[in-house]
DNA sequence: AATATTGAAATTGGATCCAATTGATCAAAA
DNA sequence: TTTTGATCAATTGGATCCAATTTCAATATT
C-alpha cells in the first residue's frame, strides 16, 4: 500500500477535525511518527502545514499542540466564508458565465429536493445532504473563475465546524432539524434563482445569509446536547 | 549569524515576489539548496509551503516551477482582499470597538497628510507612503478582531502585484502618480469618517472599492513604461 | 532548608544517506 | 530512418544521524 505523499497531513488533520485530538492535547514529532509508522520527516511537514492552517501551534520546545478555537473565532470564520461565498456568487453573475454552472447548480437543488419529498429524516439522509450542500458550494466557488477565492477559503475549510463539509445534527430533534435543513436548501433554491436572473448582488447576499444561518444555529446549540458532527470527505 | 526557522521560505519568496525568480523558472532542491548554503531539508519545507501559498506549481520529477499568475488572477486577488478588508471595516463598527483602532488609524491619515503637503514625490516618499499605506490596512484587519480575515489574507498577501504591501510607481508621471496616492489618501480618510460614524455598510463598500482603485491602476498600467514595484517589508 | 549547579532527557532543526520513480539518451533492430 | 529497449541521470520522498537548545531534576553547597 504506497501511502500518498500528503497522506500524513490528512491523518492528522483529520484525527483533529473528528474530534480524535482534542483542542489542548500535545503532539510531538517522535511519537507521532511512530504512531503512524513513519519517519519524523513526513511528520515535521505535516506539522508545519497545519501550523500555517492554524490548527497547531508550536510551543518551543515543547512540541506542537492543538489549538483551542474559540466559538468567537467560529463565528469569524462564518463571516469570513459568508463574504468569500457571496463574492463567488457575484463573480458568477458578472462574468456572464452562469450558464455553464446553472446546470450543475440545478443538479444540486433536484437531489435536494429528492431527499426532502418525504418528512423522514436518518442519518444516511444527512449524510447524503451534506454531500449535496458541499458540491454545492464547491460548483458555486468553482464557477467563479477566481481561483483567490478557493485559496483564501482553502485555510477556512480546515476550521472546525466553520467548514462546508461539517453540519451538526441534533438526531433528538429529527423534526426541527429537518426544518433547518429544508430552510436552509430553499435558501440555495433562492440563490440559483438570483444568478439565473442576473442579479449579482441579490445573490451575494443571499449567499452571505445563508453562511449566517449555520451559524445562528450553532450558537443556539453549543448547550451540548447529544448532536452529532457530520463530515463529508 | 543565526538564520531563522522560516529563512530560506522567506529569502525565496521574497526571490519570487522581488522578480529575481521569473515566472516559468525552474526550482530544483539540490542547486536551490546549494545556492543558499544549506541543505535540502529546509529547502523542501520552503517548497511546499510555497506551493501551498500558490507561488510554486511541482511538475512531478521535475522540480518546481514559479507559477505563472495572470492577470486575470491578480484582479481576482484583489476582489478577494477587497471584499475581506471591507469586512473588517464593518465588523470594527459591528463590535464597537472602533475607539481603540481611531486613534491608530488616525495617526496614519496624519502622516499621510504629511506626505502630501506638498507636491513633490520622489521615490522615498512613495517608500514612506506604501510603508503608511501598509500600516492602516494591518491594523484595520487586527482592529477587527478576527483572526479568520487576516488568515484568509495571507494567501493573497503573497501575491505579486495585488498585496498591499506592493505599490507600482511610475517615476516619468509623478504629477498624475500624486494625484493617484492622494486620491486613495482621500478614500482612507472617507472609510476612517464612517468608522467614526458607526456607518458599517459605507465602510465596507469603501474599504472594497478601495482596493478595486489599485486594480484600475493596474490595469491601466499594463504596457511596459518604466513603471517601479515598491514593496514594503 | 533554600538555592545554585550540573548533567541528563527531551525536542527540534538541519544534514546526509538510501530507495524509488521517471525522463532522457543512446544504441540496436526492424 | 524510425522505433524500441535498456541504461543512466535527475529528482524527489523518506529515514536516520548529529548538533544545538532548553527544561527538569537531582545533587551539592551554603
Amino acid at each position: 500500500m504506497k501511502k500518498d505523499k500528503h497522506a500524513v497531513l490528512s491523518i492528522l488533520r483529520d484525527k483533529i477535525l473528528s474530534g480524535a485530538l482534542k483542542q489542548g492535547d500535545r503532539l510531538v514529532e517522535i511519537p507521532t511518527a511512530e504512531m503512524l509508522g513513519v519517519s519524523r520527516t513526513p511528520v515535521r511537514i505535516a506539522f508545519r502545514a497545519l501550523e500555517q492552517e492554524g490548527l497547531l501551534t508550536q510551543l518551543p520546545r515543547r512540541g506542537y499542540q492543538v489549538r483551542e478555537i474559540t466559538n468567537d473565532e467560529i463565528a469569524g470564520s462564518v463571516e469570513v466564508r459568508g463574504v468569500l461565498e457571496g463574492l463567488a456568487a457575484r463573480q458568477i453573475v458578472e462574468k456572464g458565465l452562469a450558464g455553464e454552472v446553472i446546470a450543475e447548480l440545478k443538479q444540486c437543488l433536484s437531489d435536494g429536493d429528492a431527499l426532502f419529498s418525504d418528512r423522514s429524516f436518518n442519518e444516511e439522509k444527512v449524510q447524503t445532504y451534506v454531500e449535496m450542500n458541499r458540491k454545492f458550494h464547491d460548483v458555486l466557488v468553482k464557477g467563479s473563475q477566481n481561483n483567490a477565492i478557493a485559496m483564501a477559503l482553502q485555510i477556512n475549510e480546515h476550521m472546525p465546524m466553520a467548514s462546508v463539509s461539517s453540519l451538526v445534527f441534533n438526531p433528538d430533534e429529527s423534526d426541527r432539524e429537518y426544518e433547518r435543513l429544508y430552510y436552509a436548501h430553499q435558501q440555495h433554491h433562492d440563490i440559483v434563482q438570483a444568478i439565473e436572473a442576473g442579479q449579482g448582488a441579490r445573490a451575494e447576499s443571499l449567499m452571505k445569509e445563508h453562511a449566517q444561518a449555520a451559524m445562528n444555529r450553532y450558537e443556539q446549540l453549543s448547550k451540548g446536547t447529544t448532536s452529532r458532527t457530520i463530515r463529508s470527505e
